[in-house]
DNA sequence: TTAATTCCTACTAAATTAGTAGTATATTTG
DNA sequence: CAAATATACTACTAATTTAGTAGGAATTAA
């Protein structure tokens, strides 16, 4: 699962990412009150998202945080793996969190590993080929069709 | 990533579905030692197996642990579940851990939602189609592999 | 009857994640 | 310049989850 890190970030961004035509600062209040997620964390968050080069800010009174890239080039499999998420389910098959299995005596031979492999390919696909803009694309289509399902009836 | 538990689970199924053809019960101490296991959490492990009916176990002397079902009948994906890892990476997508997010006006138009539902989609699609057998047949063939490629240096 | 084993409940320990406090520093505006 | 309003940053604390253990009861084979 997605720490809740992981999730407040992905929100946080996409709400910077909402009002990208005029790329102002947006306070760190703002956006923890949209989303729901805690102030004084999500202001850590952001600290490091800017850390990490996705976000800039700027400091004193109408200061606030922006998007550094354009929504359509900040990678889903990227916001999760700076977070701290890893996306393979075993340490093994991890780029970027591996571990080797301690009773482990070859791992190339590993099965499980091997399925584990398999599906951390698949993932990564669909998670690097999604971006901010893509997300925010798909809320658009899904209000979309939920609006003419509901005048049909 | 999938908890200690659920790997030890996948692990020790796998020592039983290496002997299955002779069904016979397997002491978990023998089990332990052979996967790198903690006796103890083993036993607890085994023990939920058994209430979930993926083995059976007999009591006292020459007890031990056995498949009730045929390598080719478990599959991952229930064993991950059963063993308490969700397969989902947010609980709004989960089947067997559902939760709604608290900040979520509408479920069905977030955009986030429906990317990680298609991953999840994905990932059932693997983990519910490979089997301990085919865990097992995986190993045969990797190293088979690997010995092919060292002869040839 | 004894030895070997699983069954089961109730813990404890360790690690991770979530969230907060408080002060320093920068910027705008009157 | 002073006041107000932001972020920057370090250092915690709290909560939750995961990992693992203890120890005695029940069962079975020899």
């Amino acid at each position: 699962m997605l720490q809740k890190k992981t999730k407040y970030a992905i929100k946080a961004l996409l709400s910077l990412a909402k009002e990208y035509k005029d790329n102002k600062p947006m306070k760190i209040s703002e956006i923890a009150e949209k989303e729901g997620i805690p102030r004084k964390f999500l202001e850590a968050i952001l600290l490091e998202l800017r850390h990490h080069g996705i976000v800039g800010s700027k400091m004193g009174a109408t200061g606030g945080y922006y998007l550094l890239k354009h929504p359509e080039e900040i990678m889903l499999s990227n916001v999760i793996r700076l977070t701290g998420g890893p996306i393979a389910l075993l340490p093994c098959v991890s780029l970027n969190f591996y571990e080797p299995c301690v009773e482990c005596v070859n791992e190339e031979v590993c099965g499980l590993r091997n399925v584990i492999l398999e599906l951390r390919e698949a993932s990564i696909k669909i998670l690097s080929k999604t971006s901010l803009a893509d997300i925010l694309l798909r809320e658009l289509k899904l209000s979309k069709k939920v609006k003419s399902l509901k005048t049909k009836r």
